[in-house]
DNA sequence: CATTATTTTTAGACTTGTCTAAAAATTAAT
DNA sequence: ATTAATTTTTAGACAAGTCTAAAAATAATG
């Protein structure tokens, strides 16, 4: 078993690895934990001895196969209950992260099992993440940004790259929701914005929104 | 805000003053929490630095009325899960409890409110422990021990003193569960052991078992 | 390649919550 | 009312997880 700042180191390595490839930098995960390079030192080498992540000193850090599933555990477990949390208790998505933050802990496999099949076996969670199945494998689409389409390419809206509650209550201003179709008609060469069709309405973002959206054609 | 250990020290404060009445004292904390009396004095000054409870050295602990509040909240979220373990995710009355000593230390009010809503406000925990409402509130029916009752006597079956798995258990064997109606046939003077009918059919149940078992005439 | 600059690790300290063993206070028994 | 037994508190230690400051290793630069 693991501790809560256990699960949260392997948890951090995890999506660290999915963007990275390579060894993850000590300063890497304490950047994304918000906590001193000396703090994961400490943290990585009892990880070492528990088998979940390979470490030479200096060199990084990766996930061994099983600190690999374990930390898919946590985040399908933190997915169902995003799912779970907009689905039958009425958040909306830019609220239940901090609350899954804690849930994700939670020990019993029934207790998500018996969730997952309470929720029709989810695919996605709310911000178009997908969840991992038991054995920790990940059906990763291939979802393209926004930002990367040119003049009368069109896409669903499948994904956020950026989750903060900022950028999904500006989403949720601009009725852009999971599932819509976005025609892009036109681009602008001098600030990259793109002036979008959406449900009908039409209506200009910034380059940083579009490099936000994940789209697939 | 508490942390999880101050949490479970209030609740089992919490508990067993509603049975005793009078200040807590530090052994009696230390048995019901599996944990050391030493461990206690300090927690207890902890608590009482945080005004949740008064304590004088060798007097024991009582709640303030911050307290009662606290504790009561966190019983009310641990029978809320038990809830919707049992209702919406098909565990048994006997396997909730080690989840819902998870479930009742996640922070969040909204989450606790939506919860309550979906469940339908229920008013009592699958045990027949009834839930506090939000200010800490509890509706406590007038239940007595089935020992109590006389030869020709009968009532509702409304909960459980003894909430072990074993016990519960063994009530799912005999086909005993809340709601239904029991009737004392005989009552050997021997044993304490009761003749009952419930559901139609005729057991006979001893004095140990009746004595954990609620009814409502 | 030699010297900065940066990253990473070590050393030592602190907090929370726990424990054992010993001292102090309270309660029970002669 | 002493003495004995029990309960409670104190004192000191330890593990987990974190931090600061300093040392060591690696990476970057001229
Ligand atoms: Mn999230
Ligand atoms: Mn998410
Ligand atoms: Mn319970
Ligand atoms: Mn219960």
């Amino acid at each position: 078993m693991f501790t809560l700042s256990e699960e949260n180191y392997l948890k951090a390595i995890y999506h660290l690895e999915s963007d990275s490839k390579k060894g993850i930098s000590t300063n890497a995960i304490a950047k994304s934990l918000e906590t001193k390079a000396s703090s994961v030192t400490d943290m990585v080498k009892k990880l070492s001895e528990k088998k979940v992540v390979l470490y030479k000193k200096y060199q990084g850090v990766t996930l061994t196969a099983f600190g690999k599933k374990t930390a898919a555990n946590i985040v399908r477990k933190h997915r169902l209950w995003e799912v779970f949390l907009v689905e039958r208790l009425n958040f909306s998505w830019d609220e239940v992260h901090e609350v899954a933050e804690q849930l994700e802990h939670i020990k019993s496999p029934k207790l998500i099992n018996q969730l997952d099949a309470l929720l029709g076996f989810p695919t996605h969670d709310p911000h178009g993440d997908p969840i991992p199945d038991k054995d920790g494998n990940v059906n990763t689409l291939d979802k393209i940004l926004l930002s990367t389409l040119n003049k009368n390419e069109s896409g669903v809206c499948v994904g956020v790259n950026d989750s903060s509650s900022e950028f999904l209550r500006f989403l949720d201003k601009k009725k852009i929701t999971l599932g819509k179709k976005i025609i892009v008609l036109e681009k602008e060469d001098f600030d990259d914005s793109l002036f979008i069709e959406i449900d009908g309405e039409k209506l200009s973002i910034s380059k940083k929104i579009a490099s936000n959206l994940y789209i697939k054609k």
